[in-house]
DNA sequence: ACCTGAACACCGTTCAAGT
DNA sequence: ACCTGAACACCGTTCAAGT
């Protein structure tokens, strides 16, 4: 029985979840600059020196927005099927939390610390998920975590004209398939055995 | 005959090309914080405002910067030899840019217009080469591109930890020459070709 | 043409104080 | 526990003025 989250029934206090809320549209609608501590205590109605109780700092706010949208990333993820499926799936979904909110990504990447903290638990999942696949796993992890970074870069940098967005994004999962192929598969497992002796 | 780079002679006027220098010796050294127009002016040993004289603003110098390292990466390329050694070398030139400084790749990114106008050019350069290569050259030019982003992306994450700056240089090349495998090729353009129709 | 000084409209964050 | 007001040490950039 948790809190619901947004703003408190009627006490005037902000809450965490409200900040987050509000720092996350302010990112949507005016990229990293739109988003300062005194526009976003604007926005809630507050001085900004109150937010500084509920987050450490401007860099602790970056953190806990990466840390809520790609932590959803790997919620109710369907492990059953073959591996494929689930590798699919997972970058699948790392890509869509990218479009859904490209200007929190690209202050992620700008922050190093928030960015391999936010990457750290999909990758991982990935080289399992690899692992049980070809014994390549971590050649294939690296291209395959790069390829969705670059995308996501590539569609940051087209600034949210839907249209060229949603082709991005359709491009985006056949170059997926591709790699995913069978037969890239076996040739990149063949290449890569080659390339280590 | 051009001037040389650097400060004049004797002159006690500012250069553009020793503005720049300085500039990307900020850059390597404190990252995108450590550059302002302020501390750019000191280390220069001028008013601030006698920057603005020879470079239009911020993001002009960080563009004038963008297109001086990532220029470079077109010139003296060896187009003799088979397009996949064109190609690799290529890549790797770019991907060599990034890990000379990577700070200043990370200000590209962060500003969409510097981050377009580099990379258009290396990757039209890229699509030419695929083109005399395969029928999915679109499809490629993407995954390579990408890839090499993401890469890029990876190694600024890093934060010049020397050593393992170099094993990911090492495993970029590895993946790029698995990507660049004949057998790969065979199995994308194929797969491409099936993803089409 | 090139540079300066002062000023404007901002930042993130600290500190001491209020309830 | 939570919020405030004033202040500190910064930003990029404009403007009017100097040579």
């Amino acid at each position: 029985m948790t809190r619901p989250r947004g703003r408190p029934a009627r006490g005037q206090g902000v809450t965490r979840d409200a900040i987050l809320d509000a720092a996350l549209a302010l990112l949507d609608e005016d990229g990293d600059a739109g988003l300062t501590m005194r526009s976003l205590a604007a926005r809630l109605g507050v001085t900004p020196m109150s937010l500084y109780h509920h987050v450490t700092d401007r860099a602790g706010l970056l953190r806990a927005l990466s840390d809520r949208l790609y932590g959803a990333v790997l919620q109710g993820l369907d492990e059953s099927g073959d591996p494929v499926a689930g590798i699919r799936m997972l970058l699948t979904r790392y890509y869509d939390a990218v479009v859904a909110h490209p200007q929190l990504t690209l202050a992620i990447f700008a922050e190093p610390a928030a960015f391999a903290g936010a990457s750290r638990e999909i990758t991982d999942r990935l080289t399992a998920l690899l692992a049980a696949l070809t014994p390549a796993h971590l050649l294939w992890r690296d291209i395959l975590v790069d390829h969705a970074h670059g995308s996501g870069l590539a569609l940051i940098a087209a600034r949210a004209d839907a249209a060229r967005v949603n082709a991005l994004r359709e491009a985006y999962r056949q170059a997926l398939d591709c790699l995913l192929d069978s037969q890239t598969t076996a040739a990149l497992n063949d290449s890569g055995r080659r390339a280590s002796s």
